[in-house]
RNA sequence: GGGCGGUUAGCUCAGUUGGUAGAGCACCGGCUUUACACGCCGGUUGUCACAGGUUCGAGUCCUGUACCGCCCACCA
């Protein structure tokens, strides 16, 4: 046992962390446990992508949820964290696919089968890496219960929600405008594209006048409602009003117009569309096209006659007023080609190529096919005016190719029906967001969510549960695979995969075993927090609370923390073009997990971004050590012998110092365990970084040494050693959530407990470990506020003489003869009981109360109590320089006794403020002025 | 266009219910004080973005302005 307690002289995390890990994991520490008598609390982790590694994002939003498993543990919970990993659809098959290409293949080449098998080998090499990191960060997750969104009983569950909701007629198929990603070949949620502003071009095309309206044009697109279950409503004032105005100016058709005469001008940013117009709109309150309405344009390059409609939604004041009407490319046109019941013409395909329909133009890429239709208009003298415009566009969010709107045909989730009880889950605060304004942004979304595109034609995924007869036309959905149709005809599986986040979605309960009434989902669910990145309130938490209230009957937790973005230090994104990427797994290699999980709790301020800067690093790195070395320090004091920490004695019987610091652990206790309780891991973490360092190491450890000696007395001597031992114990499992590995290995060198009910045993009762170690409750009987004031007053002294010191360049090794004056008796009394403290720590040969100043050019002068007044001899010290730091003071002093004395002169404030404040303030005032007087008379003195 | 956040010491940020402006880093000076130089002791640094208002009193509450950032959005 001697040997554990020779520590090396610094922390070495790399020979401890990984120890400590494994100890842990082997030894159930992290197990949940259904049949424990304790409270639960649960947690499931944000699934990361399967294929991933560490990054600081994940390593926030796993310090954090591990600072508050480790700490419910310790409060006596029985702590579910359950962790896993997602198959990440898109993301995980356009790596392997860029794999491919870089062996010279495609995912086609190889076949659907052959592709799913070579990603999911993929996935089960890389799963090793995301939560081995997991691991070197200490995440205190129970890995017997990890799970996987496409293992079994997941995919399960998604097919039974898949079902369920397609039998409620909340999911339906249909042709809609979708988000194409041209280069991934799938559709993709609103979510998923993301809108950059960018430079781009107006163009000002004239169509020219055809003729009278000719009835709309029945071949062409398919019927938009052809297979939908049913679609979203078309927006039917709009609907009847363009109607209208059409039948109205229909009646004057045949009346010579000026305007149709040189046709109109319309302006568009993608004049490649232009070849699929099928209408051109305006709005029906614009008297500048009010007689063309029903007439028709000819299309330029093609020919074809457009009518012209009245349409709303068309802003007036925009371009020309006018807008062509491509319905098969642009959301809006689709929308108002329902309305006007106008075909579709499909120029671009699922390639971004231009199709056969876009005639000479076909097979050319839509943005080359942009530039050759741009010359041919101008040639033909049709291209009025160019003009620069900023506008946004939609990219793929996975690989950054612009999005295509195209007609398709997809599975959509219809959402409202389901966002209504998410939304009132939150307005009642059964869910709680933390810090609360997230709350304001989930309503926003929530009230203006649009259905949801589910489908994708990816193969890497869950395969949506729904079959197709080629004979009879049947749609079979179901949660096992039927053997054949009810024509007896076989069955086509539908090809198309869901989006991940739809298994995502699920994930609070589908990880418990539902569809199952599981133990664990009786016990676990709802879980007690979430804590996720900003990032994805839409895509996850949000889809959480709508699918966990349909599904599993409650809300899926009942508070989500929201974490902020981690920038570098300056405040910029992190990107790797920036290069300003911080790696967590190389900070963990050069300070630890422990300072690294440190640094991110401290920075961690609620609704703000975090600057991860390396100054906060280094310093919460060498913060680290100083715990180590406080305990080196405790260590090496203990005597040979003590093999059982002893109990604290009850204060009653302890020197001032003793019980300063057992009243200030126990403060400390109250404080970080608030903090917790309201998410503040900046505050808890500051408040432990400054009782550490600041009151414990600097204080009460010097301050004890002298009870440590050998001379010192016996009794004395123990009770020193089972209060600093006492205090230790505290201040480790305090700093436990935040510092697992070190605390661990330095409290497992520390005598262990004589009361078995602080050993922190594991389950199994087989291991000793601080992660079971019950979490410090204040202790009300060490409040003591007459130790406080005693240790605030040699402070004071100790802080004022070390300062004239400093100031007079006395070194340290002379030890000096003090005289106070001004010290009141209580005071003085105070000082001398605690004499042998106040010499020490100033370094003081003796001091002495005078009731003038002796003029001993050997000694300081004087030192008047919380009036820090350095008088330096004449002849010893630059009089020019310390006149000038007097004078300085002086201001200062004039200048607050000004504000002070506004203050009382003012009679509103005698009678409104408190009379505590007022006391107080005019405490300050006579403090400030008998300093200032004084000084006044020392700068007298020193003055020629 | 809508929503949210920020503007406090050279840098990055705290500032609880309004009551004398704080931390870390940086900087300056001094220290072989037997846990720690990843250390010890001391020190310097602020018209709290701007303009009004409420109040005895505002970094803190209200209104407006400026600048920065983020999110959402179907303006061709």
């Amino acid at each position: 046992m001697s040997d554990m307690r020779e520590l090396s002289k610094g922390f070495d995390h790399a020979s401890v962390d990984p120890k400590w890990y494994e100890f842990w994991e082997s030894s159930g520490a992290f197990k949940a446990d259904p049949e424990s008598s304790r409270p639960p609390f649960s947690m499931v982790l944000p699934p990361p992508n399967v294929t991933g590694v560490l990054h600081i994002g994940h390593a926030l939003n796993q310090t954090l949820p591990d600072i508050v498993c480790r700490w419910k543990r310790m409060t006596g919970h029985d702590v579910l964290w359950l962790p896993g990993t997602d198959h990440a659809g898109i993301a995980t098959q356009n790596v392997v696919e860029k794999q491919l290409a870089d062996e010279g293949t495609d995912r086609h080449a190889l076949g659907r089968e052959a592709f799913v098998e070579r990603v999911r080998a993929w996935s089960r090499q890389s799963h090793g890496t995301i939560t081995s990191q997991m691991r070197t960060l200490g995440s205190s997750v129970d890995w017997s219960r990890e799970r996987f969104t496409l293992d079994d009983d997941l995919s399960r569950a998604v097919r039974r929600v898949f079902v369920t909701l397609y039998d409620e007629g909340l999911i339906y198929r249909g042709k809609y405008i979708v988000n194409w990603c041209t280069r991934c070949r799938t559709a993709l949620s609103d979510l998923e594209v993301v809108h950059e502003e960018q430079a781009g071009r107006l163009y000002h095309v004239r169509y020219p006048a055809a003729g009278s309206v000719a009835d709309p044009p029945a071949e062409g697109a398919a019927d938009p409602q052809a297979e939908g279950v049913a679609g979203p409503p078309a927006g039917s004032g709009a609907d009847a009003a363009g109607v209208a105005d059409v039948a109205e100016s229909g009646g004057a058709a045949g009346r010579p117009d000026a305007a149709a005469g040189r046709g109109v001008t319309v302006a568009t940013t993608r004049p490649e569309t232009m070849l699929g117009d099928t209408a051109v709109a305006v709005h029906p309150d614009d008297d500048r096209y009010r007689g063309l309405v029903g007439r028709t344009l000819r299309l330029p390059l093609v020919g074809r006659e457009l009518p012209v409609v009245a349409d709303e939604f068309v802003d007036a004041k925009f371009g020309t007023g006018a807008v062509k009407v491509t319905p098969a490319h642009d959301p809006n046109d689709f929308e108002m080609g329902r309305r006007h019941d106008l075909s579709q013409v499909v120029v671009i395909g699922e390639d971004g190529l231009m199709t056969a329909e876009a005639g000479p133009f076909a097979g050319q890429d839509r943005f080359a096919a942009r530039e050759a239709i741009v010359e041919r208009l101008e040639a033909e003298g049709l291209l009025e005016r160019v003009e620069d415009h900023r506008h946004s566009v939609g990219h793929c969010s996975r690989c950054h190719t612009v999005v295509e709107p195209l007609v398709s045909t997809q599975w959509f989730v219809r959402i409202k029906p389901l966002a209504g009880p998410a939304i009132a889950a939150v307005k009642d605060g059964h869910t709680r967001f933390v810090p609360e304004n997230w709350a304001r942004t989930y309503f926003e979304w929530m009230n203006n969510i649009h259905d949801w595109c589910i489908s994708r034609q990816l193969w890497w995924g869950h395969r949506v549960p729904a079959w197709y007869c080629d004979q009879c036309g049947n749609v079979i959905v179901d949660e096992d695979t039927p053997a054949a149709c009810r024509c007896g005809a076989a069955l086509r599986q539908d090809t198309d995969v869901l989006d991940t986040w739809f298994s995502s979605g699920l994930w609070p309960f589908s990880t418990m075993g539902w569809p199952d009434a599981t133990d664990d989902l009786a016990r676990y669910y709802p879980t007690s927090v979430m804590i996720t990145g900003l990032d994805i309130i839409f895509f996850w938490v949000a889809r959480m609370m709508m699918l966990g209230l349909k599904f599993a009957g409650d809300v899926p937790f009942m508070v989500v923390y929201i974490t902020s973005l981690v920038r570098d230090a300056h405040g910029r994104k992190m990107s790797k073009s920036k290069g300003n990427v911080v790696n967590p797994l190389q900070v963990m290699e050069d300070i630890g997990a422990d300072a690294f999980r440190f640094t991110l709790a401290a920075l961690a301020s609620p609704g703000m971004d975090i600057s991860l800067s390396e100054g906060r690093l280094r310093g919460y790195r060498q913060f680290v050590n100083k715990i180590w070395n406080v305990s080196r320090f405790v260590l090496m004091n203990l005597p040979p012998t003590l093999t059982e920490r002893p109990p604290v004695p009850p204060p009653d019987g302890l020197a001032t110092i003793h019980r300063w610091v057992l009243h200030r652990v126990s403060e400390l206790a109250a404080d970080v365990t608030r903090a917790l309780e309201g998410y503040r891991f900046d505050v808890a973490a500051d408040r432990l970084y400054h009782f550490i360092w600041h009151e414990y190491a600097d204080w009460y450890v010097e301050l004890v040494k002298p009870h440590l000696r050998d001379e010192a007395d016996d009794g004395d001597r123990q009770r020193a050693i089972a209060v600093l031992l006492g205090v230790h114990d505290r201040v480790l499992r305090l700093a436990h959530p935040f510092m697992p590995f070190v605390t661990e290995e330095l409290w497992q060198t520390l005598p262990a407990p004589a009361d078995a009910a602080e050993d922190g045993r594991t389950p199994d009762g087989e291991a000793r470990t601080i992660t079971r170690a019950p979490w410090p409750r204040p202790e009300p009987a060490w409040t003591d506020d007459q130790a406080v004031s005693v240790l605030t007053l040699l402070q004071e002294v100790i802080t004022a003489v070390r300062t004239v010191r400093a100031e007079l360049g006395v070194p340290p090794s002379r030890r000096l003869r003090l005289g106070i004056e001004h010290a009141d008796p209580d005071e003085r009394a105070v000082l001398d009981g605690h004499g042998d403290y106040v010499r020490r720590l100033a370094g003081l040969e003796a001091f002495e109360f005078v009731a003038s100043v002796p003029a001993d050019p050997d000694t300081v002068r004087r030192l008047v109590r919380r009036m820090r007044l350095h008088l330096p001899l004449a002849g010893v010290i630059d009089r020019a320089k310390e006149t000038g730091r007097l004078r300085r003071e002086i201001d200062k002093l004039s200048k607050q006794l000004g504000s002070l004395e506004g203050k009382l002169d003012n009679p509103r404030f005698r009678e409104r403020a408190d009379p505590d404040v007022v006391a107080e303030t005019e405490a300050r005032h006579s403090a400030a002025r008998r300093r200032r007087d004084q000084l006044d008379e020392v700068l007298k003195e020193l003055s020629p």
